[in-house]
Order: C-alpha cells, then sequence, then structure tokens
DNA sequence: TTGTAAGCGTTATCAA
DNA sequence: TTGATAACGCTTACAA
C-alpha cells in the first residue's frame, strides 16, 4: 500500500484536491471540476465533494490553478495615491465590480511619475494578472513595450487620448478647464487667480482654461502652484498668496474640490464674501462640495461610474464577452452652485 | 537534438527561465538563483544572466515561484472602507511599507459586517497570502477558525484588544470617547447633542463618552445616528435635527471630523457661534481639522504610523526577524483647537 | 459523467 | 559555484 508521500512530519499540511479527492472517493480532476464548473458534474456527486471540503477544510490553491490555467482572477489597479478623494471612489467601484465577477484587486501607487508606475508595472506583471487598469495615459516607453508585450488586456482611466494602450475610459480635462473659463466668462470674471496643483492633468485643465480666456482680451491672470497632495490648507495659503500678490481678483479657479473650499475658507475668514466679491470654482464634485457653505461650484466628473465600467471593460474583454477596445469619454458636467 | 516542444504555434510564448537560461548558456537553476539569491552566484555569472533577461524580456512568474517556495510575498489588507478618509493613510502606509519591502497589497474591502468579512477572508487566503491585515477585532467564530487555521500571519488594526488572532496595533476607542467626555466636561458643558455614525467602532467611543459623562449627574444628552459613510452634509443634518429636538445644546460631539466639520458649517450657518455658543468636537484629526474656521478640536490618531507598523510587524515575522506577537496600543492625541 | 496523464514555471534539495 | 531532479497543487486535453 502506498503511504502519503508527505506525512513524514506531523505538523498538518493544508489540505489539498488530492485530499478532497481521497476523503470523497473520486478523483482529483473531479472534484476540481464540481467546484469550478459544477455544471459538468453529476449533483449527488457536487453533494460529496462538498461534503469532503468542509471535513478537510480545503482552500484552494490559485497560485497552483492560475499557473496551470494561466488566468490569475487577478487585476492590477495602479494610481498616483490613494489618500486623494479625487480617485478613492474609482477605487472603491472598481474594487466592488471586481468583488461581484470573482476577481481580486491588486492596488499599487506609482505616486506622480511616469519612471515610478513603469517600474512597478513591470513587478506588477511577474503577477500574471488577467488585467490591469492605469491611472492616465502618460507612461515611459518601456512601459508601453512591456505592457503591449505582455498582452494583457488593459484600460486608461482618468484621462483621454485617440491612441491608448488597449482601452480607455476617461475625459478631457483640457475641455473641462476651457468650460471653467467659458463659464466664468460669462459671469463677466475678468480678473483670474489660479489656485493650482502640481500634477500633470491639473495642468491640462490649465491650458483649456488659458484656451477659453484668451478669447477674451481684457484678462488678468494669476496663479499660485501649491504642492501636492492638495489639501485644504494649500487652498487658504494660496488665496493668501494670490492677495499678497496684490491684483485685484474677481473669480478664483482651482484645481480641485478640496483647494475651493480652502479658498473660499480663506475668503471669508477675511470678510471677503463669497461669490458676491469673489467667485471660486472647484473641480471634481467632491461630497463635500454640494453641502458646502456656500456650496462649490464646480465641474464633476462621474468617478465612481468610470471604476465601474473599467472594471467591467476588463472583466468581459478577459471573459471573451467582448473583443473591443473602446474609448470612452464619459464627460463631465459643469454644476451650478453658489461660490460662482 | 531535441526540439522545442513547445515552439508549435506561432504566436510567442511569455520566455520562461528555461529561456533565459537558454539564452545565457546556464541551468534555470542557476538563473533562478541569479535573480533572487544573486549573493550565491558568481559575478560574471549575474552578468550573464542579466543580459539574457534584457535580450529574452523576460518577467518571472510569481504564480510559479510562489507554488514552489510556498512565499507569495502577497499581503491581503481587509477594510471596511475604501473611500473613507478614516482609513485611507494607514492603506497608504501599509502600500508604501509593503512595496518598499518587496510585497504586493490585495486590498479587500468587508463593508461593516462580520459575514462579509468572513466570505471574503475565505477567498482570500486562496491566493496564499504571506500576511493578513484586517481592520477592526470582532470577527465571526469561522473567520477565527478560518484564519488561525491558515497559520499566516495576521495583523488587526485600528481597535484594542488582549485577545487578538495574532499581532495587533490599534488604540482603545472606549478611552478615546471617555477622553472627549472628560474634556468638555471640565470645559462645563452640560448639554450634549451627539451625532454618531452606525459602526461599531464609533459604538465603542460612545461608550467611553456615557461612562465620561455618567459622573457627572446634571448632564443631558440627545443623539443622531447617521448612515455610513459619515459625510459633512450628514453633519449638517444631524445639527439640524439635533436642534429641531428643542432641548438646549451646549457641546456636539461627532463620531468623525467630516462630521464635525458639517455640524460647525450648519451652526455658522444658522448664526450660532463656535465655539461661543456651541462647542463642536470631532475624531480622526483629519488633514482638514487644523485648517477649518474654526479649526477643530479633536482626538487624533496616527493613522499613518498604524499602517507602517502593521506592515512592517507583518514583513518582519514572515521573514523571521520577529516570532512575537505584539499588542500595540499606539494611542492617541487629545487635540485643542477653536471649535472646543 | 468521471478519470488519466501531462504539463504550468518555478524553487528545494541534494549532488557534483 | 553550478546543475539535475523532484516536487509545488492545480487544470488542460484526451480517454473511457
Amino acid at each position: 500500500m502506498k503511504s502519503d508521500k508527505r506525512a513524514k512530519g506531523s505538523q498538518p499540511r493544508t489540505p489539498t484536491l488530492e485530499d478532497v479527492a481521497r476523503a470523497s472517493g473520486l478523483s482529483p480532476m473531479t472534484v476540481s471540476r464540481a467546484l469550478n464548473t459544477p455544471r459538468l458534474v453529476k449533483a449527488a456527486t457536487i453533494d460529496k465533494v462538498m461534503e469532503a471540503v468542509r471535513i478537510t477544510g480545503y482552500i484552494p490553491n490559485l497560485l497552483a490553478g492560475g499557473l496551470a490555467s494561466r488566468r490569475s482572477k487577478l487585476i492590477a489597479v495602479v494610481v498616483p495615491q490613494i489618500n486623494n478623494a479625487m480617485f478613492v471612489d474609482t477605487i472603491q467601484a472598481i474594487s466592488d465590480e471586481l468583488d461581484a465577477r470573482g476577481y481580486h484587486m491588486l492596488l499599487c501607487v506609482a505616486g506622480y511619475s511616469d519612471e515610478t508606475e513603469a517600474d512597478i508595472v513591470a513587478t506588477l506583471l511577474s503577477r500574471r494578472p488577467d488585467g490591469v487598469v492605469l491611472t492616465g495615459i502618460h507612461h515611459t516607453p518601456e512601459l508601453r513595450k512591456i505592457i503591449l508585450n505582455a498582452q494583457v488586456p488593459v484600460v486608461e482611466i482618468w484621462d483621454l487620448t485617440p491612441t491608448p494602450l488597449d482601452m480607455l475610459i476617461g475625459f478631457s480635462h483640457e475641455k473641462i478647464g476651457f468650460a471653467a473659463g467659458d463659464y466664468l466668462l460669462g459671469k463677466g470674471h475678468r480678473r483670474f487667480g489660479l489656485i493650482w496643483a502640481a500634477d500633470r492633468r491639473a495642468a491640462q485643465r490649465k491650458n483649456g482654461l488659458y484656451d477659453a480666456l484668451a478669447r477674451q482680451t481684457d484678462c488678468t491672470l494669476s496663479e499660485v502652484i501649491v504642492p501636492l497632495p492638495a489639501s485644504m490648507a494649500a487652498g487658504r495659503t494660496g488665496l493668501r498668496q494670490l492677495f499678497a500678490q496684490g491684483e485685484p481678483l474677481d473669480a478664483i479657479v482651482c484645481s480641485s474640490d478640496t483647494l475651493a473650499q480652502g479658498a473660499i475658507m480663506e475668503a471669508t475668514a477675511q470678510g471677503v464674501a463669497v461669490p458676491q466679491q469673489l467667485a471660486v470654482m472647484g473641480f471634481g464634485d467632491l461630497a463635500f462640495a454640494a453641502h458646502n457653505v456656500p456650496s462649490i461650484s464646480t465641474l464633476g466628473v462621474d468617478s465612481w461610474k468610470m471604476g465601474k465600467e473599467a472594471a467591467t471593460l476588463l472583466a468581459d474583454k478577459i471573459e471573451g464577452k467582448s473583443t473591443e477596445s473602446p474609448i470612452i469619454d464619459i464627460g463631465f458636467t459643469l454644476i451650478e452652485r453658489d461660490s460662482a
């Protein structure tokens, strides 16, 4: 009688498919089927397997399963920051959707550097993720090469380009900036102050804003660049710095709602009435924007939907339910509230 | 001459260790060593391997590696929510530290249900994580059984108990609640209003607060429970509801700074001066608390440090640098600012 | 519907 | 310092 080759030590091995097979009097393959493709297995057999699973305390090994099947059920998500109100809804939405579809999320932080992102993705691919979500469309040539070579489905989010790596769901930062400028010009504002975070997507929004303001020759514009992460405190000091520059101001544009909230707070504290004396505009439509006093006029993006869609696009492609590589412009909404 | 068994199709397989071995004229095992334990390999050999890696575009397969070595270099992190300002710093800190030590983070959302957490962890373990971070100390018996059986290092965070599953780094919610009550009593407040989120750790803080207020017989207390996630808007409506109850109030205690910010905003909007007519106290010392107008008195927790330490504890234990199972009380700080 | 055999790509172990 | 061999635990492909 063949003895268990691994039963030498007394430490209880973690049970394997073979253990379940033994306990149920079936073959490992049948157990595997019962667990993964139950429709191919007789109901009575499934019951036997489940009972054996319960008895043995079996937990599948997805390292082994992924190696054999070449499908890891793992999605890698790369974001610039986790502790950034701008991205958390998207991350949560991705996580929720992936969970519902049986995937796990490997979450990685790339900071705001393309080189870091490239390094991260290179090591990430050693997990053989079934799909990858990248924030933004600017990547190093090395990253492009590596990821295209890996032939893994990719979704880029939070930006727009006609030439994505694979799939894309995002929006135009230029258009958003333009819309903000256009709106404020329409309200009669001409003396602009910008409180702007030092990241590339914010810079794109600024370009759009410039374009809008350029149509009006009598505009003035001063700006303050604040370091990342953009905080309410930065909004306050940003406004102080703008005031200190001495230029007349009638509208403040901020690269995020968080900065806008700070700017409003500072203005109010200094007795400058928002919006009567100074309009303030944000970006992102974060949770507090609608309920601030005064409520914050802003440009909203459906970041929840963006995450959910990104996850869906990936899962569908992985599962062969789609072979397309769509470029989805999720758009944005100008939300007129009290602050501008 | 033995031909490559897999070279049938024309689609370029992803290169394996064997390909690198061939390209460098070495054995797969030596290539593996050069990559993972270079100190055991001659410098010249390492160079050869690196060149072969470059040429072949080799990316290690950690599914295979993890299966063979029984070490996945994966840490599973389970949190109630991602899009919650309370946890994002901890998550980010964990991610940063794990990254620095060569681990990847599998991030999972359990909501606020123990049952969901148990399910999540059960499927999580199929990834064979080298360690697990759990938020909170309340788990179903099934979870306890499963995770102890898996013999995987665990750190529980954000709470305190003398009987953790394994390691623990957190703080006492009761003490925090007590400290808040004690502080406000000391300031002479007797008419309390609570705006409180419906989660268990918040409830523990409330218990501590009750204990403190019980020492003073002439206290009154009314409260409003707000749904999760706690938002600024909920803080505003919460205060309105408290006002509507008609009880006299001189101090509002909120289960988070976000709620406190909303309460302050609502009070100010209604012409109720904070703190002169109404004190408002928060919890968490979130980024905006120090810079709000008025700045928010609160109880601060070093959530960044908690995350970093949790990751360090795990990594040290996994790597055998420590065999202890410490229980670390990270403490808290009462931060007196303008709002109370 | 179930079973057998042969990998999947790596590392532990022992030998050279 | 390097190499040969046998796992690691599962699934694909094919057979019964």
